[in-house]
DNA sequence: ATCGTTACCGCAATCGTGTGCATAAATTTT
DNA sequence: AAAATTTATGCACACGATTGCGGTAACGAT
């Protein structure tokens, strides 16, 4: 069935010569006469001859393949992320493995498991929402093998990591409301385990206190589960139990800000002009919501090929452990759409 | 720096056995006494011990491993699709490796280049939009190499493929906007040369005309780009030059269907009262959108998960390439949501 | 005492490639 | 012409795991 793959040996065999002469041939060692190279060149390229990266990786205990373990794959922002993880992975020779945990603990140790037995050189993670230990990470830190986190970052001693200034895209999203005019502003956190969710909410309590606003307790409420339907509840709810009723959203995510604006849509509220709404994310359907929807952008292309570069510099030991600083912060954007803006009566 | 890892040697040493009694011992062969597997599988546990799935791989030229290329990551439906595939492959102990080609046919050649360096043991694929000429895949496939494509599919004899039912998506899409009513139904199309698109735009024709509509050359719309931007234009101009005005617009994707659907509110016309709009793929968003968008849905993770099994199936030779039909067909449903139900007027 | 049987286990080759060392031939140096 | 050096190539082993074949000891049977 399968046609086999002609090796070094083919060549060697075809030309009378040994499987070592091949192998410097091809390689351009010095040492090799051009008449001999150029043979067995051209023999190679007769055979249709691939060398087989798996004897590679045998010998060099080395596959030049780095495994990305991530929550799921479909998803705006993680998608993005591996968009940047395999430009920079491509374009330095790497392959990259994939698997999805799923937000499963087991699925992302076994994943670990496999990806170890095939050698990878590396991992590229965000941990599942299961996740609260993290031994199985820092094992592997211990053995130096090199791992990177990014989005969700555990706080392990001199786990590098790359994520977004969650706390400053918080804080300007709120300022923003807050010129705005709006000042009963409800924050829709995530959930309070995820060190996003507290840096986001830390930004949205420090934003409201600089502008002298008061925090209210019962303005911040966790979404646990950052859909749109439970964000529609909670706002509808809000809105009706709340005395004076909240005058704009700032939501952990997009999905929960569509939610929030839907319920004020449903509720009789004009958006933006009676109730402002700021997402978190800048989802690619941000711009198709009606109204648009203003959002914090994190540029998950940045992050992954961020955190790739820093992985790859690793494992090819072009820098040392030491010069890296644990913790890449990359900027977030307020991108300023319509559902947060005023409209000027005139 | 990186700790060794435990080998079937060191478990040997360590007992003072062969390397080939451990190996044996490991996978309970008959021949070894209950003692040794016992102390076999407990200084493996001690040390560590995880197979080198590489040095397997050169041995039995199978890597358990599959490769994956589509044009692009970061969209909705291929997302899904890797989704499935990655399912599918993890509960059957394979490895995803993958690739994005960004519609580059040259990258496309590379990646097959560095996979098949890579003993993959099969591939699956959507071709990029540049690709027009299959040779690089026809080649491999008469190795007996097993490719199995999914959503683009080429017109290669023989070649397995996983694709929806596009001509009774939008057969059905189609008869809903009549049975609603609408009969000067525009078709914002794909590029033609897509076989996705020729199939949605027959399948548009064939259910006008099977409901005693004439076609009209002048309805049907070419979107080279599928962008909303360049939807909401066309449609603008159509609303403008046709006249009596269309009444409908079934798109060949979610986004340009949004962007009709702007275009429609933008120009003072109420949907779906007034103009009913109809998409294709059932993006995320369709739901969250206003009003939220009717679309036909084809099941990604049902794609890449079906059409992993197959390859895996064909990988394994559990089926004779024979018996497998070379094209399997999903079905797709229609999500019938507002932007396409008339409301009754009481 | 010899043979046959059984139960355990080791030797050595293999997968494809890379590399230190040895070797032979060719060339230059003395 | 002999010695020294350069040039070109091959041998053998390593990477880690698997496996056909053969070996050895113990035991029982004759």
């Amino acid at each position: 069935m399968k046609l086999e793959q002609a090796t070094i040996k083919d060549i060697a065999r075809e030309l009378q010569v040994s499987s070592s002469t091949v192998s410097r041939a091809l390689k351009d060692y010095p040492g090799i006469s051009d008449e001999t190279k150029r043979k067995v060149k051209e023999m190679a390229e007769k055979l249709n001859y691939r060398p087989n990266a798996i004897a590679l990786s045998l010998r060099k205990s080395r596959s030049f393949t780095i495994g990305v373990i991530i929550p799921e794959v479909v998803h705006f922002f993680f998608s993005t992320v591996i968009s940047g993880i395999e430009e920079v992975a491509f374009s330095r020779g790497y392959n990259v493995i994939l698997t999805q945990t799923n937000e499963k603990l087991t699925r992302e140790k076994s994943s670990i498991d496999t990806m170890l037995s095939n050698q990878i050189d590396g991992f590229l993670v965000s941990y599942s929402k299961e996740t609260t230990e993290f031994s199985h990470f820092s094992k592997l830190l211990d053995q130096g093998y090199p791992i990177v986190f990014f989005d969700r970052v555990p706080e392990i001693q001199n786990a590098i990591h790359v994520i977004v200034d969650d706390y400053a895209g918080a804080y300007e999203a709120t300022k923003h409301l807050i010129q705005q005019g709006f000042s009963r502003i409800v924050h829709l956190a995530g959930p309070s385990n995820l060190k996003i969710s507290k840096e986001r909410s830390r930004g949205y309590s420090d934003a409201l206190r600089d502008h002298g606003i008061p925090f209210l307790p019962e303005l911040l409420v966790e979404c646990t589960q950052g859909t749109d339907e439970e964000a529609h509840k909670i706002t509808t709810k809000l809105l009706q139990s709340l005395s004076p009723r909240p005058d704009a959203f700032f939501a952990n995510n997009d999905l929960a800000a569509v939610g929030a604006m839907m319920a004020c849509k449903a509720a009789g509220y004009a958006v933006p002009n009676e109730i402002g709404v700021v997402g978190f994310s800048n989802w690619q359907f941000c711009s198709i919501v009606d109204p648009s929807l203003s959002s914090v952008a994190q540029n998950g292309f940045r992050i992954g090929a961020t955190a790739t570069e820093i992985l790859l510099d690793w494992i090819e030991k072009k820098i040392n452990l030491e010069d890296i600083q644990t913790s890449v912060v990359l900027a977030t954007e307020l991108l300023v759409r319509k559902s947060s803006v005023r409209i000027q009566n005139t």
